[in-house]
RNA sequence: GCCCACGUAGCUCAGUGGCAGAGCACUUCUUUGGUAAAGAAGAGGUCAUGGGUCCGAUUCCCAUCGUGGGCUCCA
């Protein structure tokens, strides 16, 4: 095989940004661009009038690398029927026409859209504020209400493809209709096209799902259930890498391990405040034996049974949901001084939520997943310090794997709303805290009114994944709300009962989570210290076996992860796989190597490095693995 | 949960209302070799599950489970 013709399976940029980098920007961000994806959303629309004169429209804005538009349909669209709508657009686009602009006054614009049978339209209408000027956009006799901007005639759309069908909620809302989403995308020419399709293809190529099967790193499976993840060997060796780096941080930051088992009685969510309201994303309780007699004593009936869960009004267990609670009972399981605070316990804490089945996803959305989770008790002076602390620690990790690409945002609460707890002065101290120890990262950050949760303000870590989703990682969060309910406190310098202030952190966010995104961001090509199998020694022939064995022992019993492919296939296929399998380093081993105590050592990047000594191959390797190289 | 699509060997995928297919992987044999894939043979299947139509269903219909894309939600 030529190199050319090799799999870009090791080219190492990272996720969708640098992926799509490669276009050029002038290609991907023009201003004309986002006008002529919109006019092509136009055109869809028109096309798809032509095909079902009846179909009501929603709205068709432009967004990244291209356009929707929803539609309400006299029948459901089958992806057969988008070349129909294809061959309809290529032909209006031809067709060149003009797009021209006009304004009508409210009613009359309302009066059009009524008669024209677009009851969508009228509610945009009515949602308009009352100063807006309404205006429409006619391409030959299709007409539909938009703010525009538009390109002026259809014949300048470039190339465009329709690329999926999806339903979609009027408005975003369960409660209203469901529409028929067409999702398009739209380039100035072909080769924009092409280049861009192809890039998809290639994102799809290390999308953590297919590297996660093809490098064995974990299975989902049926039987166990949806979304939960099975760790397997390879897999593991990953995470329990990441766990040890992250653990070893976590000393040196001043905390402390904790274990706690997997459920707790329904009464401490209660008081948490997590169960009933929760309810819908949890696993149901489980009832546990003594009460279930009592109820079968009482007679009650599987509907009544089901009525007192969804009251709450039942004991059991809950397989928890969040570590918090279990965190808060082992602060509060004896008294605390101000001297002693901050006190910072972290635990690998496995929770188990029920995500809506739609919405599982590979290693990123699951069921059940573990989280690098700690709670940190503080006084109020000490929240601002322990926010950088945290952060610090996420950036250390992000740093260490070489993600740059992420997005930080910063919630805050929206003064509107009264559904937050706790006393606003602390809350403008803890975001003012928060926006410092955001600027204090260096990076671009966003802050996002409303986006707090109830309890405080927070700080999350969001990176994109392979095909462009968005996904939060690591989060920051201050808590008023819990360290109320739980009735916490320490002894201050008076001597009188203080509430502390929790800080909730998880730097990964969830290993699960964290894995999958991490899977896509090397390509499965981890660097040596997370590497499952960091090195496989290739003996040429039978003979050569026992001494990569030997060699092999030492290595392991050294603390690396090495193999020897001792099958008798030509070298050329076991390095061919070794590649394939992503390992870091490949040593080929035949007689001149045996007889010179060396390694021909090959390199999954930089290819054959040639015959090295044996020991300084181990004092190199040694070296990379200590530095955690990336 | 909702909309659309999909579910065939461990993996990637052909295929058909009338005997179930390929490549890779696996096992065995030959080969003992120097940096991206040696040859041969063999084994491997309740065509997701359950029901229906039919002389006959992997194929057509219905339901269930699961997967993918999207919507919605996310302590």
């Amino acid at each position: 095989m030529t190199s050319a013709s090799r799999p870009p399976i090791l080219e190492y940029p990272v996720v969708w940004e640098l992926l799509m980098a490669e276009l050029d920007d002038e290609i991907t961000s023009s201003d004309f661009l986002s006008r002529m994806r919109h006019t092509t959303a136009h055109v869809l629309a028109q096309a798809v009038k032509e095909m079902f004169p009846d179909a009501r429209l929603g709205i068709g804005p432009v967004i990244e690398d291209g356009f929707y538009y929803d539609f309400d349909l006299p029948r459901p669209l089958t992806p057969d029927d988008l070349p129909a709508l294809e061959a309809r657009m290529a032909r209006i686009v031809g067709e060149n026409l003009p797009l021209t602009r006009f304004v009508e006054p409210r009613e009359q614009a309302r009066a059009r859209c009524e008669a024209a049978g677009q009851p969508f339209k009228v509610q945009l209408i009515d949602d308009l504020p009352e100063d807006q000027e309404i205006s429409f956009y006619q391409q030959g006799d299709f007409i539909d209400l938009c703010r525009g901007p538009h390109i002026e005639a259809t014949g300048r759309i470039g190339a465009f493809k329709l690329m999926n069908i999806a339903g979609a909620y009027w408005r975003g809302s369960e409660k209203n209709p469901q529409m028929t989403r067409i999702y398009g995308t739209a380039w100035q020419k072909r080769s924009h096209l092409d280049a861009y399709l192809d890039r998809l293809e290639e994102a799809r190529k290390r999308d953590h799902r297919v590297i996660g099967r093809q490098l064995k790193l974990f299975v989902i499976d049926d039987a166990v259930g949806p979304g939960l993840v099975l760790w397997t060997p390879a897999g593991a060796v990953v995470r329990q890498e990441l766990q040890n780096f992250i653990s070893h941080e976590l000393r040196k930051q001043g905390y402390q391990q904790v274990f706690t088992p997997n459920i707790g009685r329904l009464e401490l969510y209660k008081t948490s405040g997590h169960f009933p309201y929760y309810r819908d994303s949890q696993y149901p309780p489980i009832v546990d034996q003594e009460y279930l007699q009592k109820l079968a004593g009482e007679n009650c009936s599987c509907g009544e049974l089901s009525n007192r869960l969804e009251q709450g009004a039942v004991e059991g267990y809950l397989l928890k949901p969040m570590n918090c609670p279990h965190h808060i009972k082992i602060f509060d399981s004896q008294p605390h001084s101000y001297r002693d605070l901050p006190v910072r316990l972290a635990e690998f804490g496995t929770v188990y939520r029920w995500e809506q089945s739609g919405e599982l996803n590979g290693m990123t959305r699951v069921r059940g997943f573990t989280q690098d989770d700690a709670h940190l008790f503080c006084t109020e002076e000490q929240v601002a310090q322990e926010i950088v602390g945290c952060l610090s620690l996420v950036k250390i990790i992000f740093g260490t794997l070489g993600m740059r690409d992420y997005r930080v945002r910063v919630g805050l609460r929206d003064p509107a709303s009264d559904k937050y707890t706790g006393d606003p002065a602390n809350w403008d101290k803890a975001e003012q805290a928060c926006r410092e120890a955001a600027r204090s990262l260096g990076v671009p950050f966003t802050e996002e009114i409303g986006e707090a949760a109830f309890y405080g303000p927070k700080i999350d870590f969001v990176v994109k994944d392979v095909i462009g989703r968005e996904w939060q990682l690591g989060t920051v969060q201050v808590d008023y709300n819990l360290p109320e309910r739980f009735d916490l406190s320490y002894i201050g310098p008076d001597s009188k009962p203080h509430r502390p202030v929790m800080i909730h952190r998880a730097p990964f966010g969830s290993m699960e989570r964290f894995c999958g995104v991490l899977i896509e961001h090397f390509a499965g090509a981890f660097p040596t210290w997370l590497a499952p199998e960091q090195v496989r020694l290739l003996p040429i022939a039978d003979r050569h076996t026992p001494w990569c064995e030997d060699l092999k022992r030492r290595m392991v019993e050294a603390g690396f992860r090495a193999t020897v492919d001792a099958r008798s296939e030509k070298t050329g296929k076991k390095v061919a796989e070794g590649q394939v399998a992503r390992v870091p380093y490949m040593l080929v081993v035949g007689d001149r190597d045996i007889e010179a105590g060396n390694v021909s050592v090959r390199h999954r990047e930089r290819g054959d490095l040639g015959p090295r000594p044996v020991e300084q191959f181990l004092a190199d390797l040694a070296a990379e693995v200590e530095g955690k190289a990336a």
